[in-house]
RNA sequence: CGGAACGUAGCGCAGCCCGGUAGCGCACUUGCUUGGGGUGCAAGGGGUCGCGGGUUCAAAUCCCGCCGUUCCGACCA
């Protein structure tokens, strides 16, 4: 490509609106624009960088035995309606003029063929994947291309009789995944993570370490232990039972709100605190109850409860229920409320509490005895530094982007939409089904962020716009034009995707300035000096390395920098 | 959805407090110049000051409403 015939649209200063440092070149290289919030238009640049990301995932989805779909992003409503997923919060986009919505993703439609044409046994199992652009309804997009309301997503879907064979397909997935984001040039990592509204049984999700990423991850160095904040424990110690029993009594507590305040006022020890939270669980009351100053996990709450409606209960709905103030409330004598606890507190005793009557609080509190309790769950947030579950050594907690996400989603999408086989016996069965998205855009945001200088981009030569940017340094000088353009023709030729500047006017400085804010793998300089010695600059845009090479070996030795 | 900020030329911003000529840098056009790290000089083009209403002789500027965008939080399949 010329780059005098190129829409290239780069700019020198950064756009105010870009924060993170993907958005930022991504913007300014000029691969992308913004057209409103949460959307983007993929200019040539970067459309190219999203192909050779989807060619690549095509590849790996292949290789598994993926057949690739195109689904409809049209879909209708009721579909949606019959899964339950039409009213899940912030995640639909619907068309005004019709009952049709905009897929957030394609369980539904998946299933909706599945359910028409799998009868047998003998058609599973079967990998079906699309690559395709998603709408979701987000509250608030954000990070440029990292959280959109519009995004390209590659979706596969398995469906198999059996939960072993969905072991099998999850497991081609998660090798596929690391086949695709090493191929990528990514240095990503696994954690166990949360299905969420998806549903199922297990999930795990491909990230990259980034300062700029939304989910906080956990992971031990020593034994390799890795999962979201979402669902991470730690073996940190029960508040276990200290001594016998004694009898509740009330302690005038005047003014005392947190549990801080309550620790010194008392001059207790956190873990014999027990923290209070209240929330609505499908419109119902629920009181959980934590050590100290533990975080509750929402994620894990709403596990806990098994999914719906969760929200932190408001002081004025608090106060008209219970008539005691957030800071008083207690597990003992409260009525109309459900009790769960988290784990920590299993079996304790001697604990202090709410009092449920403000300016008190109740000590010698025995979970076995004095509480009515549904159940113990882990439902605690795990900071920093907490000792490892599985070895003990400190964890580490770090932010991250999720580039793919896999889920064995079992029965639920089929037993919702009746997509049944018959077995080997006759019998009507549930197909059960896998779901594994990757995020496309994420490939080459986190490519870049990981692969970048002050300068600019920094491009792997898999996901390259083009291997080879030629910078002709005086368009002026016959000679330079003349040996630009041969070095053109002999690498387009050679089939290397080569960007070549031959703006007329445009100075040295500028160009090269253009090319390492482009940041393609080689760049080949064309000036006068070289040309002396029939030869040419090549630089390696990763290293800065620079080499003079002849006209006549360029193309071999360029073809062997890019293999290496 | 809570909190905050911003909206003036393609981009980055000043002007607004204290009402009266719309400005700077980059980019763009033309000419000359320069030609190995965003050359220099000169002359130009480009704005319903987000939208609507109000106050006023007069509004980018003051007041009210709306819209948009961003940031922090909530949410995040």
């Amino acid at each position: 490509m010329r780059f005098s015939k190129a829409f290239i649209p780069t700019q020198k200063e950064t756009p105010a609106d870009a924060i993170i440092p993907s958005h930022q070149l991504m913007l300014r290289a000029g691969l992308m624009r913004q057209l409103t919030a949460g959307v983007y238009m993929f200019l040539p640049l970067g459309q190219r960088a999203l192909l050779k990301a989807m060619q690549i995932v095509r590849e790996e989805m292949d290789a598994i035995g993926g057949q690739e779909f195109l689904y409809p992003a049209l879909n209708p409503e009721s579909l949606w309606i019959q899964t339950g997923r039409r009213d899940i919060p912030n995640f639909i986009l619907s068309i005004k003029e019709r009952e049709l919505v905009l897929a957030p993703t394609h369980e539904e439609v998946v299933a909706w063929l599945a359910a028409m044409h799998i009868q047998s046994y003998k058609d599973l199992p079967q990998i079906w994947y699309q690559i395709q652009t998603k709408f979701r309804n987000e509250p608030r997009p954000r990070s440029g291309v990292l959280r959109g309301r519009q995004f390209i997503m590659k979706d596969s879907y398995t469906l198999d009789t059996s939960w072993e064979g969905l072991d099998k397909g999850y497991d081609l997935h998660a090798q596929a995944y690391r086949n695709i984001f090493t191929r990528c040039g990514l240095k990503f990592f696994e954690v166990g993570a949360s299905s969420g509204a998806m549903g199922g049984t297990g999930s795990q999700e491909f990230m990259i370490e980034s300062e700029s990423g939304e989910d906080a991850v956990v992971r031990c160095k020593k034994c390799g232990y890795a999962a979201n904040l979402e669902i991470a424990t730690s073996s940190i110690p029960l508040a276990g039972r200290l001594g016998a029993s004694k009898p509740t009594a009330e302690i005038h507590t005047p003014n005392v709100r947190t549990i801080d305040e309550l620790a010194s006022f008392l001059k207790a020890d956190h873990t014999r605190l027990a923290k209070s939270l209240v929330y609505r669980h499908n419109g119902q009351p629920v009181l959980i109850l934590m050590v100290g100053n533990d975080q509750l996990n929402e994620s894990k709450l709403s596990a806990a409860l098994a999914g719906g409606e969760i929200k932190a209960m408001d002081a004025q709905e608090l106060k008209a229920l219970t008539g005691a103030d957030a800071g008083s409330i207690g597990p003992v004598g409260l009525r109309r409320f459900r009790i769960i606890a988290d784990k920590r507190l299993e079996s304790a005793n001697n604990l202090i509490g709410g009092a449920n009557k403000n300016d008190y609080h109740l000590g010698n509190i025995d979970m076995e005895r004095d509480v009515t309790l549904d159940g113990y769950f882990d439902l605690r947030t795990i900071e920093d530094g907490e000792p490892c579950p599985t070895c003990s050594s400190p964890l580490k907690i770090s932010n991250a982007i999720e580039l793919g996400h896999i889920f064995k989603l079992g029965t639920k999408y089929s037993e919702s939409l009746n997509v049944t086989f018959l077995d080997e016996n006759g019998q009507v069965k549930p197909v059960v089904m896998g779901s594994y998205g990757i995020g496309i855009e994420r490939i080459v945001a986190c490519a870049i962020e990981q692969s970048r200088d002050e300068k600019g981009i920094i491009w792997d030569k898999a996901l390259a716009p083009y291997l080879v940017h030629i910078i002709a340094v005086n368009m002026n000088n016959k000679d330079i034009v003349l040996a630009s353009n041969q070095v053109y023709k002999a690498l387009t030729e050679a089939s290397l995707e080569t960007l070549f500047d031959d703006r007329p006017n445009v100075t040295a400085g500028f160009k090269f300035n253009d090319a390492d804010l482009l940041g393609m793998p080689l760049q080949i300089i064309v000036g006068e000096k070289g040309l002396r010695n029939n030869q040419v600059e090549v630089k390696i845009r990763s290293t800065n390395e620079r080499k003079m090479v002849s006209k006549e070996d360029l193309v071999s030795e360029v073809r062997k920098l890019l293999a290496s």
